[in-house]
DNA sequence: AGGGCATGCGTCC
DNA sequence: TGGACGCCCTGCCC
């Protein structure tokens, strides 16, 4: 064939789509191999960026027409490299800085916090700054925290999982404070989920709570069925997860939209027990206060950011905070002043319009508070998949103790909740839902349970059309998503999914 | 099966 | 100070 003729001998950067003329003509081939030496001029750059040759046989009117696609950087758009993945492992952009650490001079390749089982801390500068065994030391002198840290335990492997439950990404996770196997999930569009994990396929979702994504939930510390939840469209919900309705406690936009300058959202959302109060930040930096008891506003609200700018997140307990400079800080409430925070660690977290905020969280039951869960943005290559792990890090030193995927999940998993009592990890990952467990525990429930087939449980979500779902349904049954199926494929679901991976820091 | 699109935020002028 | 612009590893729908 004419075409691989003229190609052979070429720069393989430099691919070219020859469009072959209803010919026989096979004089041009010699003719194509000089030429395109780099570097060329900037002028040379962009006049070729896309060149259209003809060849000189063209005269004849029988010749092929070759279109030469010079190959530029799809990131800096300049030739001579390319940016993007080859196979699962992608290559950056040489003339960006790092896209982990953001320093310039090197690529996330060779990133001093890229080496997987470290992803290394730095000290900020402030006075404050202790290294990590003062850090921990400093932590130990607060009687009310173990001196010794809990052997951590790490949910690892996908126990059940809702897939397209919700219609739109997932948002934040909440568990029930009281019954172990209910978790609360919202979304992009303002629904909130409840599904019960321990019965894969016990799950609503409620739609007519909130207009947009809703940001945070709390259950109220007196009454289990109720739940409050902040999201962008400026109101504060409670909604009872029994019947499903919902009443509105604070409503910032009471005169409706008049433009992106004084539309108010909500974002972070605590409960102080103590005061009685649920707080609620916006994204003018204000704190609003409801009294729990009686549901009402009180007080005026409060500013805690920089006037004007928004609050992303909010808890009474230490704060953490998951920047979009790639950096996790960890702000010390007990001794360290709240200007700069204790630990500064550097983990791949970035900001994507396209995604649900990545948010670090502490683990619960670790009193110690020194073990986070976060996902990672940037993917790894594990054995020819690119995949992004939900890492745990340890905040003390700022060590990977384990990162954890499975090679189903190919969606980046910005949401991420672990149980408050028991060895459990809920994400949230593009519009699914997992549960995770750690393989012992699954072992043991499993044998109780005595049900060697549902090793895994997995089930579709509600939230599809009809039409859509089960042209959907039919696709999965042929294509690598089988796993996904609930019935009759779940020996298939088990043998892929053991080959989970995690790796444990010693 | 790949093109297009949704749509937040920092930056720059 | 505000509007226009553009974005490095998206996800999914058609």
């Amino acid at each position: 064939m004419k075409g691989m003729g003229l190609t052979r001998n070429r720069r393989k950067r430099e691919p070219e789509i020859v469009i072959a003329r209803d010919t026989d003509s096979e004089s041009s081939a010699s003719e194509e191999e000089e030429e395109d030496d780099y570097p060329l001029s900037e002028s040379e750059k962009e006049d070729e960026a896309v060149k259209i040759e003809l060849e000189k046989s063209k005269a004849k009117g029988k010749a092929p027409i070759t279109v030469k696609l010079k190959k530029v950087c799809k990131v800096c758009k300049q030739p001579g490299h390319e940016a993007g993945f080859k196979g699962a492992t992608y290559i950056d952009c040489p003339m960006k800085p790092c896209f982990l650490c953001k320093m310039p001079g090197h690529t996330t390749m060779s990133c001093s916090h890229r080496v997987v089982t470290d992803h290394g801390i730095l000290p900020t500068s402030h006075r404050n700054t202790k290294n990590p065994i003062d850090f921990v030391f400093m932590r130990q002198l607060q009687p009310r925290i173990p001196p010794i840290k809990p052997p951590y335990v790490i949910p690892d492997q996908v126990h059940c999982a809702v897939i397209r439950y919700h219609s739109r990404r997932v948002t934040c996770l909440e568990f029930h404070p009281t019954r172990n196997n209910i978790l609360l999930s919202g979304d992009k569009k303002g629904q909130i989920g409840v599904w019960d994990f321990a019965k894969v396929y016990e799950k609503s979702v409620y739609g007519d709570i909130h207009s947009v994504q809703v940001n945070n939930m709390r259950f109220s510390p007196t009454n289990d069925d109720m739940v409050y939840s902040a999201s962008s469209d400026g109101k504060v919900g409670y909604t009872d997860l029994e019947t499903g309705t919902s009443s509105t406690l604070l409503n910032l936009n009471p005169n409706g939209w008049q433009g992106p300058t004084t539309w108010n959202m909500l974002y972070g959302l605590d409960i102080n027990s103590d005061k009685g109060l649920v707080l609620a930040a916006d994204n003018f930096g204000l704190l609003h206060m409801i009294d729990h008891r009686s549901n009402n506003v009180t007080g005026e609200p409060i500013l805690i950011h920089k006037k004007g700018s928004k609050v992303v997140g909010l808890d009474c307990n230490p704060i953490l905070t998951t920047s979009q400079d790639n950096r996790i800080r960890v702000w010390d409430s007990i001794f360290g002043d709240l200007d700069s925070p204790s630990r500064e660690i550097v983990h791949s977290h970035d900001f994507n319009r396209h995604l649900t905020p990545f948010k670090a969280e502490w683990d619960p039951k670790d009193a110690s508070e020194s073990l986070i869960v976060v996902g990672r943005y940037i993917s790894e290559n594990y054995n020819g998949a690119a995949l992004h792990p939900i890492d745990f890090i340890d905040s003390s030193n700022g060590q990977l103790v384990a990162e954890v995927m499975d090679p189903n999940i190919t969606t980046i998993t910005p949401v991420n909740k672990l149980h408050p009592r028991d060895d459990v990890l809920a994400s949230g990952s593009s519009r699914s839902l997992f549960i995770w467990r750690p393989e012992e525990k699954r072992e043991m429930v499993e044998e109780k349970e005595k049900e060697k087939e549902k090793k895994i449980v997995i089930c579709y979500g509600d939230s599809n059309k009809k039409g859509k779902k089960q042209k959907r349904g039919s696709d999965d049954e042929d294509e690598d998503d089988d796993m996904f199926s609930s019935k009759g494929k779940n020996i298939k679901a088990k043998a892929k999914t053991t080959k989970s991976t995690r790796k444990t820091k010693a």
